[in-house]
DNA sequence: GTACGTTTCAAACGGATGTTTTAGCAATGG
DNA sequence: CCATTGCTAAAACATCCGTTTGAAACGTAC
């Protein structure tokens, strides 16, 4: 509006990111709320365009198409994110001496869990809209975010798994990566407010402050971490009110 | 707290449900595979019924519209499997004598993954395409799909509340509700193998056999199920390896 | 002022979408 | 026999999609 050029740059954390036009922000916040809420394939880019006040032609002139426009979306919020995850990681690994004792399992959690706090209770980072948009990649397949991401950003995998190895010796690597894939998941969904209760009416547990969650999430989370190794051992086996004959039909 | 009625309102298998032609089933069994796989939005009817080999009108004459084909894809399914839950639920409460004595969590746990374990397996039920599509519900918006659910099964989250309560005294509501859709979402999605080890590269973790699913995801869900109440006590204050001072950058 | 690179705008393009229409076929029942 | 019913086939329908175009407006440097 009024105001001519207020500032050229955009992103604060990294400087050799790409820098936004006015124009092309406002594009990339209607996206990013409109991928969140309806999804990369039923979000019009005429909607997106209306909704951020600037004319249809700009999503192509800004950004190339609109695959590429959904993955600056992403990409905006998901480079900041990378790099606080990155430093949660080096301040904990720093803050136990000498790197051979093992680190503590919450530690490790909540340096899973507290840039994804601190993201969904930014509003001037699109709120809890990223993880939403995040959840929703998970699901679905962006073939060429996909690619990008394991080219830019298969360290991250890494590191986690290193961390939540030393916090868990013992167990197998593999059975480290599952339970990182389970945590990962349980987390990711929570903060996105994907509540399978909340499919079947209306729920006590959905539309909370990112706190509670957090409350919540991270006992469950650091419990299920450091369960006792299942891989072939003691758990599963039948319980005192285990099945008692056949199925029930068929 | 009368458990009144054991199974009322889910729809029993098999009898009263439409009766579908065979092109109806091949349109379904096409539309199940490729919504699971490209979404909802995603799939043109073209595509459905090119593979299913029948007319492109034929989707309009025997359902009334996409969306109402969406429904009936998820509903074949889910009614069954419904059935099956309760039937779990039913089994484990009468096996424990008079329904006073608390629940073992790991049996409680069971009812709810061995459907869908069983639901994975079966390749004539449309194997683990049903626990896919039914991840995409919880992420997406199907207004209503939702409408559906809740007027129809909503009695199945509530016996659900109701058996884990059983199984958890002591816990508020509340908290019953946070660790069910904290179990449930690791569940389902780790069935639909939405894995974010996956987006970022190979992953150990993925495609694996149902089995193996469950020897891990088990122990996981009844050690976060069970985790000392965290309500505003003692799990999220600063452990042993806490951040030590203020942030490491801005 | 003129030329130039950058950005906006309205309009149109080619194609794909969900849905409807119309005709046609096969079988049933009287 | 004809009439009716259940279903399929091809084509058309209206609309929306992502993308492109060409001209106009902008600020800036010479």
């Amino acid at each position: 509006m009024g105001q001519s050029k207020p500032s050229s740059r955009v992103g604060r954390a990294g400087s050799c990111e790409p820098k936004y036009s006015e124009t092309a922000i406002r594009i990339l916040d209607a996206a990013e709320g409109l991928f969140a809420e309806l999804g990369m394939e039923a979000t019009s880019l005429r909607l997106i365009t209306q909704q951020a006040g600037v004319n249809l032609a700009a999503v192509n002139y800004h950004f190339r198409s609109k695959d590429a426009l959904f993955e600056a979306v992403f990409l905006r919020r998901f480079g900041p994110w990378a790099t606080e995850c990155i430093g949660e990681l080096d301040a904990l690994e720093k803050r136990v001496a000498g790197g051979k004792e093992p680190l503590a399992v919450e530690a490790v959690v909540m340096s899973y869990v507290r840039p994804a706090l601190a993201l969904s209770k930014d509003p001037a980072c699109g709120g809890a809209m990223f993880v939403r948009l995040f959840s929703r990649v998970l699901v679905e397949n962006h073939r060429q975010l996909r690619e990008t991401l394991s080219r830019q950003y298969g360290e991250l995998v890494t590191r986690y798994t290193q961390a939540l190895g030393r916090a868990l010796p013992g167990l197998s690597e593999e059975e480290v990566e599952w339970r990182m894939h389970l945590g990962f998941s349980v987390m990711f969904h929570a903060f996105a407010g994907n509540d399978i209760l909340k499919v079947f009416g209306p729920s006590l547990v959905s539309a909370r402050h990112p706190d509670l969650i957090v409350k919540h999430i991270v006992p469950f989370m650091v419990a299920g971490l450091t369960s006792p190794p299942g891989g072939t051992g003691g758990c599963a086996r039948a319980g005192p009110q285990a099945r008692a004959g056949g199925a029930h039909r068929g």
